[in-house]
DNA sequence: GCGATTAGCCAAATCGTTTTAAATTTGTTC
DNA sequence: GAACAAATTTAAAACGATTTGGCTAATCGC
């Protein structure tokens, strides 16, 4: 009896208070005015379960974390909340043992059934997700954090991943660089794929052959940027540059040169991608981390300002967004060794 | 019209359904068998909106995640999502521009007032803290992440921030280091206060004179940590120790001790404290981290159940818990230079 | 065998909104 | 000043569950 009760002391009906408050046009401006002034006087709100069982949405956007490694998450979750504020929209948080994709079919369906958010965000697809299939086929709204090569038609938000590793591997290439090792993230995913065709490509613009021993795929923590990176430098001719897929493969990938008794920035050149997080930043680390760089939090904000149009009735066809990536050069890259630099 | 119809088709009243999915006792245990499996064939589950407006719980728990800084939070968080899977409540995260405590009150206000959630997680209070004695007012139930010294009753979960930083202390006094720098969290915290209390007491115990240019408070970001090591290590005499507030200050204190031309676990001892991440492992830094380690996943998901006994119904005042912190001893401390250790 | 319990089930009220369909007031035109 | 249209406002019907209070039939004590 609460909307009943504000209605009686403003002397309306609950029908024009609750119009007045959900602006619309048949209420003259003049109450409209009152009543949101009378309802911050009074600290009238509407109760927010009784308006979702009423309009049937559930005011909340789900997203899925996994429980390994990503340390990315926070970020996008902080940058999706950041643009959430003030919208009367949740984020709903759901764990995953994060074992395989397939798995998580189950997970998506309770999280659908449930009716506990209105759209879900996929993240780190695979090319041919089944996750991805399964939401279109129930017809559910969601984003995908990445892409996918598959034909249902989706919203989707993406970093160019390829022309990033392109300009990485390019770039080391213009230093006189030749064996340039890669250590990527997780086999199957898209962005690793995108990121494996752009190092590629970059090697045969300029008729280096590719060498399946120096690229690594896994999680982005600092001990798989250690260990592939200690197994890279023992070979022999070792490679005399990295590209990384992420800040914490980085510091492996530092600890593990510095162990060998090798530089960075000297003997051995670093590329890494940079998410950009406050507590962790590619321009403070010995030497300074050259990084193909986008923020993460910033993916957040349109993430979610993207899911909002989807729920608005834009089509998930028209939403596709591939943003670019910059290349930020620092200290950790210079010509090899004994090599002068080619023009 | 869906419990309705569901109740119908097993020829049931919508009552006897409702309290049979809900295992009150007044329903026969053939009845609640054949309920159960029906439901679960026809694929019938309560509208979750329903539920909510009726029973005026929101079936969800808050937490206010800060904009800057915390790395820690995804597996906090992670955590509670563990625990509370299976569980019918949801985590609702609230983003803050991460400015003072102060301006966090209206913010909670909010969060309160628009019944979207059954209970907050307040992190990383202050002694004297205004957040819980707001709550506290409001008489909403709410699980404080850290401690503070109010006399408000409530109710919190907190690692041993004090013996922790003794014990590191100690230790590192016992292996002959006389100048030992902290580089501690945000001024102000309690968790801050905590451990500038081990510290000192530690140093006290063995009549060592605390030295307040040794300590320096801040965010717990790599940056920091380099900047006040960097500091630090220009004083004359310098010191040979250090202990740290978290995994990114002691990577900053690394590249600032290896800029300075010194090694760590020789020239210079450090001892920081290690929320255990999946991907940055003291283990696996080099030299290895000492570390004083408490799982914060662990943690987050204990605060859920905290909170989940709160809601049950069992008083704030009971619930109190503190946790133990492990010493764990690796490569980076050491002897100081030139010095005997002592017994 | 009878009144009192009790086990098992149900009809209807309730939660607090939004929205449909209808009623009222106001404004315009002749 | 009547007739009609437009602008406001309203009463009442959803939304889909839980829960109160009541009803029937089976069980029990004596």
């Amino acid at each position: 009896m609460k909307l009943k009760e504000f209605a009686r002391q403003l002397g309306l009906s609950p029908t024009t208070v609750s119009r007045a408050l959900s602006g619309y046009p048949e209420v003259s401006e003049k109450t409209r005015q009152r009543v949101a002034e009378e309802a911050v006087r009074l600290g009238y709100r509407p109760n927010i379960n009784a308006v979702r069982l009423v309009t049937g949405r559930a005011g909340a956007i789900g997203v899925v974390m996994g429980r390994s490694g990503e340390f990315q998450f926070a970020e996008f979750m902080s940058g999706m909340a950041e643009r959430l504020d003030g919208e009367d929209i949740d984020i709903l948080v759901s764990p995953t043992a994060d074992r395989g994709l397939t798995d998580e079919i189950p997970l998506y369906s309770r999280l659908v059934a449930s009716g506990r958010v209105d759209a879900v965000i996929v993240h780190s697809p695979e090319p041919n997700d089944e996750r991805i299939a399964f939401l279109r086929e129930l017809g559910f709204p969601f984003l995908v954090h990445g892409r996918s090569e598959t034909d249902v038609t989706h919203a989707w938000l993406d970093i160019d991943n390829e022309g990033a590793l392109r300009r990485a591997t390019a770039h080391l290439l213009d230093l006189g660089h030749r064996r340039i090792a890669m250590i990527n993230g997780r086999a199957g995913r898209t962005f690793s794929l995108h990121r494996d065709k752009g190092y590629r490509d970059a090697l045969e613009e300029r008729g280096i052959a590719f060498d399946p021993r120096l690229v690594a795929h896994g999680h982005f923590t600092d001990e798989l940027g250690f260990r592939f990176a200690r197994s890279f430098l023992e070979q022999s001719p070792r490679p005399t540059a990295f590209v990384a897929g992420s800040m914490m493969t980085a510091l492996g990938i530092y600890r593990a040169v510095r162990s060998r008794g090798l530089v960075v920035g000297k003997d051995i050149s670093v590329i890494a991608h940079d998410d950009v997080f406050p507590y962790l930043t590619a321009d403070n680390m010995v030497p300074s981390l050259s990084a193909t760089r986008s923020s993460i939090r910033a993916a957040g904000a349109r993430a979610a300002d993207l899911v909002l149009q989807l729920l608005g009735g834009r089509a998930a066809e028209e939403i596709h967004e591939l943003w670019p990536v910059e290349l930020i050069l620092r200290e950790s890259t210079a010509p090899p060794p004994q090599a002068e630099s080619r023009p």
